[in-house]
DNA sequence: AAAGTAAGTAAATATTATTTACCTCTGTGG
DNA sequence: CCACAGAGGTAAATAATATTTACTTACTTT
């Protein structure tokens, strides 16, 4: 995974950022083309010039903090061995980066999933990426007989993340405050041990 | 709860079908307010009498639904003894529910939250009492010392829905079928014991 | 039969997304 | 050195849709 933050053209770059402020506060439908032009101090020309639609700039912006994501969780698993431990980190990084980064929290939470187009998109590419990466972690833990067998691995990966989102979505929705570690704690102990005295 | 299901005036109940079909097959931010009139064979306006927008609509449908739901959720229950036990029988039938009745799920899951209108809607007001029902249950197996008291209930009921929902995500979005009874065992174990080995 | 009202219509209007045709620099090969 | 291709950008027209308005029609109630 390379990093290469790219270099855009100011137009481009302005549009990009009123969209991440704006959405910052706001829901993506409720955002118009001429609001976003206004915000980026530039005109809704420039804004088709670059994407394709609406939309599609909404995925790149996802595309864009989906790739920091990746390039993050490698790093946080430089080291670590077991798939246990990994899940454990990469659930601590998931749960922080949805809480540090209210934008990246409300376009996948929320935004994105309703439209075909996503599916088709570069972002979509590199959450099925991540995606695989856990399902390999799962794979390799059942190997080792750290997890048990019975379970198919996709199963655990939809868990994990179930899990994780639900318990970000009041936060990104209601704007309540919650402590990233003891959230963590509390749904690896669950997901690693279950909700059984 | 009561039932009583409402009788409707024809041309109410003509859009309210139409919107059901056309959302069998397609994203509700895809269809527009023509196409679900010449589906329902009724003038637009009249969409606009009984609605107060496409997204008003959208909620009725939901909030029908999940009136149906819920009245089937008590009577599931009725004489099953024991926290876990409850819980199991609703992951049983949501899976179910989702499995059978693909305009719910994708409504639900993909079309609603991505608006603000849906957390003061009247169908968000049954999502809450549903979510009431799960949290009693946990506390209650809590209280039985059937539950680890270690969770938090919202979390529990975070994994139990996150879970549920990643899992029957894919069917509704890209259609996969799925046998709800081995979902439905394979996450109650899931849940209930962890994956550890 | 008059008054009131629910069901329904047709056409106008408003709001937005999207397209089009254009301008203006700046660096590059002939 | 110059013309010209192409990137960055603009302004205004157009198209697609949601929403509102003012108006029927038919049925109840008194």
């Amino acid at each position: 995974m390379k990093t290469a933050t790219q270099q855009h053209p100011p137009g481009k770059q302005k549009i990009i950022n009123a969209m991440r402020t704006l959405l910052e506060a706001r829901t993506f439908e409720s955002l118009t083309i001429a609001e976003i032009a206004l915000t980026a101090e530039v005109t809704e020309g420039l804004i088709y010039k670059y994407f394709k639609d609406k939309r599609d700039l909404l995925h790149y912006v996802l595309k864009e903090h989906y790739q920091k994501f990746l390039d993050q969780i490698d790093r946080d698993l430089q080291g670590i061995d077991g798939a246990l431990n990994k899940l454990k980190k990469i659930i601590y990084s998931s749960i922080e980066r949805y809480a540090n980064h209210r934008v990246f929290a409300r376009i996948i939470l929320l935004e994105v999933r309703n439209s075909e187009e996503y599916f088709h998109s570069e972002a979509y590419l590199l959450v099925r990426q991540f995606n695989h990466l856990l399902i390999d972690i799962i794979k390799e833990g059942i190997a080792t007989g750290e997890i048990c067998r019975d379970l198919p691995p996709a199963v655990i990966r939809n868990a994990i993340f179930g899990t994780i989102e639900h318990s970000c979505l009041n936060r990104v929705i209601f704007d309540e405050p919650v402590s990233s570690s003891d959230t963590a704690k509390i749904i690896t102990d669950l997901i690693f041990d279950g909700i059984r005295k």
